[in-house]
Parts: structure tokens; sequence; C-alpha cells
DNA sequence: GTCTATACGAGGATAGAC
DNA sequence: GTCTATCCTCGTATAGAC
């Protein structure tokens, strides 16, 4: 979902460090973390397995980077948002536009996937989860404080709620074809309602 | 998380093909479908792996048996609230509350956690999951519509609304300890201004 | 119905050559 | 850094005895 500027084509080639991080990626949003392996990533960089093991010597490893990859990506991208010159209701429309990017290929946002397979996670994993959701979730937070006048008890529960529904959404869209236009429908009404804006 | 009235102790033993489904639902419930083997419900049920290939052939066909009879019982629980002289608002909380059992162990509805494992699934698995979903929202869609005087296109957005709000909710209270409190704490408030209380 | 035995592949990981 | 070769474990599934 955020992996926008992560993917994109560029002049300068990316490393393979990289490329395993970004393929490793895109299978665990969509198939989760027990059921991607090594052979997939190997597959798609054009590397073997064992040369896997030289960038991340075990799978935990991998995931950790991952999530913390994908923290500090998302995190910019929102910090990027609240400096911009936009009122704070067009700020949470950019926010939630964030969680459509990956629908089309199938593709929850990379937290949401691994909390449904929090059981089977080491617990070095786990814990880079919880700094994730702890982050956004703070940085919500602060969004809806600042733009409707909450206090921070409600922006608290508030951002957890919208934030529920985001993923929430993701799993269901993904059982129709109709991704990610299904996913605004769900959404926007909701969305306009509780936080009416820009 | 309508498992309660399978789970239940009763005098007459339970039948070694319920109690492979019981625990198969148990381990898919908070593991999801890629990270739970037969070797679990072996070692579960007290029997070898390979006589769980006498009940069910394949693994496909036993999770798609579960996914059928999870569906039977949830849709024949919802007939029952729907039946019951509570009134509309009264009734929705009575499914609201459905989504709680589990929690404390870790469990996911089963097929919010499918949802999630859905590129993963074999077709079959997947069409019993969409009859799930459709005969969920449907019902509520319908309870919607009776309690709120919904017309029948808002009614099926806000129940796909809630059905999400519900799954992402049950996402979010496993990283933390204090599962079914939180679940609570965050779906009430949402629930009591979206839809009134009885 | 349940068992033992076994086939066969896939998964994560290591050793050592280049 | 990447390769080949290999190890060991686990997973699903089958055959056939009891």
């Amino acid at each position: 979902m955020v992996d926008a500027e992560v993917m994109k084509k560029s002049a300068v080639p990316k490393s393979t460090t990289q490329q395993i991080l970004d393929t490793a990626q895109k299978f665990v949003r969509s198939r989760g973390y027990s059921a991607f392996s090594y052979a997939d990533i190997s597959e798609e960089v054009g590397i073997r397995k064992a040369s896997i093991h030289y960038h991340f010597p075990t799978k935990t490893e991998l995931v950790r980077h991952l999530v913390r990859r994908y923290r500090d990506t998302m995190l910019g991208t929102c910090d990027r948002i609240a400096q911009s010159s936009s009122t704070a209701p067009q700020q949470l429309r950019d926010f939630v536009a964030l969680y459509r990017c990956g629908l089309g290929e199938g593709q929850l946002c990379l937290c949401a996937m691994l909390m449904a397979d929090l059981a089977v996670l080491p617990p070095e994993i786990q814990a880079e989860l919880q700094r994730y959701v702890q982050a956004v979730e703070a940085w919500l937070s602060d969004l809806l404080q600042r733009g409707y006048a909450l206090d921070p008890t409600l922006g608290d529960l508030e951002s957890k709620g919208l934030l529920a529904l985001l993923h929430g959404a993701q799993l269901r869209v993904r059982i129709q074809a109709d991704s990610p236009e299904a996913f605004d429908r769900l959404i926007n009404p909701w969305l306009d309602r509780q936080f009416p804006g820009p």
C-alpha cells in the first residue's frame, strides 16, 4: 500500500537487497507470512534460494526488516501529508487513499496481513508490528484531534476505529472482482458522515 | 466465534469427525489456513495423521466442510436472533456480540481469517467463503432495513461497513493482551452513534 | 476406523567452491 | 555475492495390515 515509491522504476538499478525486500513484500501482502517462501523470491528476483540467506540470514530477519522499512515509509508519507498545505479533512482523505494501493493486485496493507498471522509470528516480528500500529494510530489520532476538535481520548478511539474499518474493508474487497472501487464505495459514505469534509 | 454450542461439553461423546472439525476450526481461526496441519489435529484429537484422511481425504475437503458447517451454524444463530422477541437494536447488539467469542484465545472469525488467506485457498474453499459472506451480509442488511428504516441499497452498504469494522476490530485486538474488552471499547461507541440503541 | 510404514515434495538453512 | 550441493524437518497423501 505504501510501496508506490519503492516499486517505482528508476534509472539506477535496484540493489539485490532492495529487490528481495520488494518481492517479499508483495508476497507477504497477498499470501501472508506462512505461505510465502524463499523459493518464491528466488524465482522473481532471478537468484538462487541460498543466495537470499546472504542478505537475510533467516526468514524472521527478512520479515522484521520488511516491517521496519514499511513503517518508515508509511510514517514518511504521513509526515508529508501532515506538512502539506491541505485542510485536515483533505489530509484525512489523502491518508485513507493510501489504503487503496495494492488492492487491485490482491494485496492488503502489510501489517493488516501480519495481524492476521500474529499467532505464528516470531516475537521479534510481533514487536516490530506493535510499533507500527502504535505509530500509525498516534499519527491518525493527532490528525483527528487537530481537524475535528476531538480530545485525545476520543481521538485515539476514533483512530483505532477508522483503521479497523480500513483493514476490514481491505479484507472484504478481495473476495470480489471489483476491488478498488468497491473499497471506495464502502469507505466514503462512512468517512463523509463521520468526518465531513474537505 | 459461533462455536459456543459446538464446543459445549455434553454427555454424548463427540464423534471423531466432529472432534477433527472442532480442532481444525480452532487452529484455522488462530493460525490461518497455511499454518495449521494434520499433525496439529492429530496431537489434539489423539489420533494418527493418516487416520484423519479417512474422515477428510484432503485438506481442501476438510476446510471446505469447515466453512460450510460454520456458515450453517452462524445462519442458525442469526435466525434465532431474528426470531426472538427483542427489538431490532437489541438484535443488532446480539449479533455484534457473536464477534467477541474466541477473541480471548486469539481466534478470529473463521471467515475473516480465511479472507486474509484468500490468495492461497483452493477455488472450492473460496466459493464456500463467498457464500458465507453473501449470506451474512444479506441477513444483516435485512436487520438494518427493518430496524432503522434503511432502503435496501443503504442497508447493504451499512451491513458491509459494519462487518468490515467487526473484522478489522478482531484483527486489532489480537495485538494487545486485553482482547475482548478492547473489542467492546472499539465497537460500542461506533455502534451507539450509528445505530442507537436498544 | 485406526494403525504403521512410506513416498514425495517443499521449506528453511548451512558449507564450501568460485 | 552468488553458486552448487546437501541436510533435516515438516507437510500432504497413499498403501496395506489389523
